[in-house]
Order: structure tokens, then sequence, then C-alpha cells
DNA sequence: CGGAGGACGTA
DNA sequence: CGTACGTCCTCCGC
């Protein structure tokens, strides 16, 4: 018996709709979020939202374990590129309607499906669009621009229309994404099912050692400030710490630019701009340099890391929270906020298991030459990702050290012109055709400004990412979108390959209390009761050799991770 | 008040 | 030394 795909739609005042073959429910959240239980534990059923930040907020809050998924929302932003993604735009996408044509909503834009994860809540209170069964799609083909939008306020039919517009939706992208490739419907499954851990990321944070973040922010920041004056005191006496290197100039506000750098050309440092990397090599020029690092480390705590963050994002129950999306509007990566994926590594030692829990990390070892070999199909260098060590068979192949090998694979990878490359890139270009091809054809693509996919079907888009023209002209600006493209691919294509592997574990680690709190690009940090460590870390791995088995479609290329059972974040990967 | 630019953290 | 992201600060124009 096939899936059967199941709606859960909810509407702004707190109903919720549940539509499928023969199957019609709506009613208040509350009574549907059961419902929606009892299907997932007694079916074989794949949920469809428009947007599971949107929609399936209610049983996220409601410990609705979902397993299978199909968001509306993140198959478009595979089938089209970009990030738009409200049902009106993934409508008329998956119907192939002339995007110009998209009526205009009659209140602007008030859609709440672009809010990420943590904004995303019923909210709305103005009444100005009462929908009816009849204007969910219009007579020529589109959405009504109205409906989902925050004000909007279905009857009870209407929600079910919405609900049915869903489920067609779904299997009209089903249908376009199969023509894209055989890969790109698994992708949407998995890019779906990240768009639910997202939620759920949202709901848990991160566990978080709040004395020891107090600690950490203290040695960087100074005290917690008693009132705005003692803050005030603080502050002052940290730029002081700079600027009696500098008598006479004790007015310069070290957090403008301009005068950071006049303060510098007055010592005799000359510099274009104040950037970390340019001041370094004047550390031994004079004292004031070294101090004005220092201070920037220390004002970067004190501002985005300080106290206020921790009030702000770490909740009672000790566990740091932001906003997550399932792919950001260029290659497909994972997005977070509140400092969840910059987080200073000086502060790691702040992310710590609670009691009776270790952390399981993990981290997918050399994922983008991997990746390379396996998207671009190059058999050697798939023969190359069998060892543990990636660049170990490359370096003997080209003949040269490890680190020469390494630098070549990267400089091929990212466009790198200068350092060491040069001539092992030539031997490179030699021993694996295929993937240098695969990498110098996007690159092309990008020149052309051609439209690209990535290994599961993400369309990247040359034409909106790259806005910003460089000052050096057309040549730069080509080889800007040219860089991107080739990077894209491979970004793009791991980011998919993580988050099939993040679904992967989330599903299969569940039943022993495992619950993933972080996704940092190729690392998953699990926090899961100490008792059942040893076996999530082996479920770890078994899912990346399950999910690269999958999402290749052959055993050809060898993805690892590094997996260990630690307590704080920053303890050694063994 | 919002955008632009500088700066910097992560992968 | 490539790409991407989020956040804070200041300046500038409305």
């Amino acid at each position: 018996m096939p899936t059967a795909l199941v709606a859960f739609v909810a509407a702004a005042d707190g109903r919720a709709a549940i539509v499928g073959d023969d199957l019609q429910l709506v009613g208040p959240l509350d009574r549907m979020a059961p419902r929606a239980a009892e299907l997932e534990a007694s079916g074989d059923v794949r949920w469809v939202w428009w947007s599971a930040g949107h929609d399936a907020a209610a049983l996220v809050r409601a410990g609705l374990p979902v397993g299978r998924c199909w968001d509306v929302a993140e198959a478009h932003r595979l089938l089209a590129g970009g990030w738009e993604a409200t049902p009106q735009v993934a409508w008329a996408a998956a119907y192939r309607l002339d995007r110009s044509g998209l009526p205009a909503a009659t209140r602007g834009d008030l859609f709440d499906f672009d809010a990420v994860a943590s904004s995303a809540a019923p909210g709305g209170t103005a009444h100005t669009a009462v929908g009816t069964a009849a204007s969910v799609v219009r007579a020529d083909g589109y959405l009504d621009p109205d409906a989902g939008t925050v004000d909007w306020r279905p009857d009870d039919e209407t929600l079910a229309a919405w609900g049915r517009a869903a489920l067609a939706c779904a299997i009209a992208q089903e249908a376009a994404l199969a023509e894209v490739g055989s890969r790109s419907v698994a992708a949407a499954h998995s890019e779906s099912a990240a768009a639910f851990l997202c939620v759920e990321l949202t709901r848990d944070g991160l566990p978080v050692d709040r004395a020891t973040a107090e600690r950490m922010i203290a040695e960087a920041a100074g005290p917690r400030p008693e009132n705005d004056a003692d803050a005030r005191r603080i502050r002052t006496e940290r730029d002081l710490q700079v600027l009696a290197h500098t008598p006479g100039r004790e007015s310069t506000d070290l957090r403008n630019p301009l005068q950071v750098k006049e303060l510098l050309a007055s010592v005799g440092v000359v510099v274009p701009n104040t950037r970390k990397w340019v001041l370094e090599p004047f550390r031994d020029t004079h004292a004031v340099v070294g101090a004005l690092l220092e201070w920037r480390k220390a004002e970067r705590i004190a501002t985005t890391y300080g106290y206020p963050w921790l009030d702000a994002h770490v909740g009672a129950d000790d566990r740091l929270r932001g906003g997550w999306t399932a792919c950001d509007g260029a290659a497909g990566r994972m997005t977070a906020q509140n400092g969840l994926h910059n987080l200073p590594t000086a502060l790691r030692p702040a992310v710590a298991a609670h009691p009776g829990h270790v952390f399981v990390r993990a981290d997918l070892g050399q994922i983008e030459p991997r990746v390379l070999a396996a998207v671009s199909g190059d058999e050697a260098f798939a023969a190359a990702t069998r060892a543990d060590d990636l660049y170990a068979p490359v370096a003997t192949a080209l003949g040269v050290d490890r680190p020469v090998a390494k630098i070549a694979v990267l400089a091929a990878m990212y466009g790198q012109r200068s350092g060491a490359a040069g001539e092992a890139l030539k031997d490179l270009e030699r021993t694996y055709p295929v993937a240098m091809g695969y990498l110098d054809a996007a690159y092309a693509a990008g020149l052309r400004r051609q439209p690209l996919r990535t290994f599961g079907g993400r369309l990247i888009r040359l034409d909106a990412v790259l806005a910003d023209v460089p000052a050096d002209g057309t040549a730069a600006y080509d080889a800007a979108r040219g860089r991107f493209a080739r990077n894209a691919v491979i970004q793009g294509s791991a980011a998919e390959l993580f988050k099939a592997w993040a679904a992967t574990v989330r599903a299969t680690t569940r039943d022993l209390g495992a619950q993933i709190v972080l996704c940092l690009h190729d690392e998953l940090l699990v926090h899961v009761p100490e008792e059942n460590a040893v076996e999530t870390m082996a479920r770890l791995e078994q899912a990346l050799t399950d999910s690269a088995r999958r999402w290749t479609g052959s055993t050809q290329v060898r993805f690892v991770a590094d997996a260990s059972v630690i307590h704080r974040w920053s303890e050694a990967k063994d």
C-alpha cells in the first residue's frame, strides 16, 4: 500500500484542517493535534504542509514525532531556487503558471510563511479577508492571494479547501521534481524532514551551562553591570586599555573605523582599512595595535555574546534558542540565529550536556572533496574516497606530499589563485579529469549566467544572488559569479547529504531519547541520556552509511564521520 | 527608522 | 585563501 498523503494546515486563529482521501477534519488545534498523532501512529502517512514553521508548529509543540512529510515551501525552493516560497508562488511554479500574472494580496505582503521558525507564531487580529471554499483557487488558476496571510479568516470549508490545495500542490511538485531527476523527489523528502527538524531545534534549544557562560563573559567583558552608569564605566575602562597607549587621543571612538584609522596613522601605522588580518603584521610596530585587537575580541563578547545575549536567548531551562531555517537562498545550507552558528570557539566550554546526559558529536570528514567525487562521477577520485584520509592516495597519484595535494584539491574546488597549487593543479587535471571537468563546467555556467542544479536538484540561480557588482568591473563580476557557481554545486550538494544524514539520525535515534540540538553544516551535536551514548554513536555511523548509499545510489564514494562522546562541546575529538 | 558599509564570528 | 551565513556598530539620508 502506497504512503497516504495527508495535509495538515493551520489557520492564524488557532484552527487546523486534516485532509486526505476520504478524510476531512477541521477544528481547533488542541483537538486536531491528537487526531494527527493517531494517524501518525496508525498509518503509513506522509504529511503535507505549506511550510513546517507555519502549519506544523502546533504538532511540534505537542511533541508529535512526525516521521515523513512534504514541505511545499522547501520543495519549491529546490525546484525554483532562491528563498521566496509563499503558497501562491509555489503553487504557480508547480502548475507552471506565468510568474508575472501572480495576483497581489489586498493588504500588501502579509505572508508569514517567510518568517523563521522562531517568530512563526499565530498572529494578527484584523479581520479583512473572509475566505470561502470557492475562493482558494481562482478561476484563472492562481491561488487566492489573501489565502494564508495573517489576516485571512477562512470558514471551516475553506480551511479544508486550503488543505486540499496543499495536497494538490505537493503532487504537482512531485511530478515536476521527478522530471528534474530521480534524486530530486528524495531530496524533497529530506529537505522537508530538515524543515520539520528546524522547528524542533527552535523548540528544544542548545543545552548550556549557565555558570560557565557567565564566567567566560565576565572574563572578557567584566562583571555584570549593576546599572547603566556601571555599564558605561566598564565600557570606558575597556576603551582606556587601548587609548592609554596613545596619550592625547583619549577621545577617539574605537567603534568608529575612520577614527581608528586616524589613530593608527598618528603612530605610523598607515592602512587601507582596520581589519584584523591587515593590522596583524603591525603588532610589533606599536603597542596600540595589539591592544586594539584584544579590545575587539572582548568587545565582540561584550556586545554580541554578552549578558544581554545570555538573558535574551538562554531560557530558564538553560537552553540557547534561536530560529532555524532548512536552507539559505543560495546553495541551500541550513541557517540559525542568535549565535547558534557563529558562537566563538572560546565560548564552547559553555555548551554542556545537562545532568544525566552527554553529547554525541560527529562531523563529516573531508566532506566537500568526497561530495565532488560523488556528484562528478569521477571513478578515480571515488577510489581515493575509500581511504580514511582522501588526500593520501591523491598525493600518491600526483607524486607530491600530502599538504601539496590538499592545497591543490582545495584550490580546484574554491578557485584559490595564490599559494603553492601550481604544478600540482595541472597534475590534478590529468589524474582526475572528470571531477575537474565538472568544476570547470560549473565555473563556465556561472560566467554565462546559466542556472545550475545541485546533485539533489536544487536550482542555483545566478541572477539574484550576486547583486553587488565588484568595484573593479565586469570581468571581476564574471569571475565572482563563476566562483560562486563552482562553490555552490559542491557546498549545496554537501548540504543535501548532511540534511539526509541528520534526518536519518533523528528518525533512528529517537527511541534512545536522543535529541539533535545543533546542526553546523558538517557537524551534528546530539543530546542523549548517558547510558545510550554508545548506541547512539553507532547509529550515527550507520545512518551515514545508509543515507550516503541512498543519496549517491551506489557505494563507490565513501563518507566518513568522526564521532565521539563528550560532556562539553569544547572537548577534544577523541 | 532603514539601508549601507565595516568588522568578525562560524562552516 | 574561495563561498555562505548572522550580528553588532556607526554613518547617512529620509
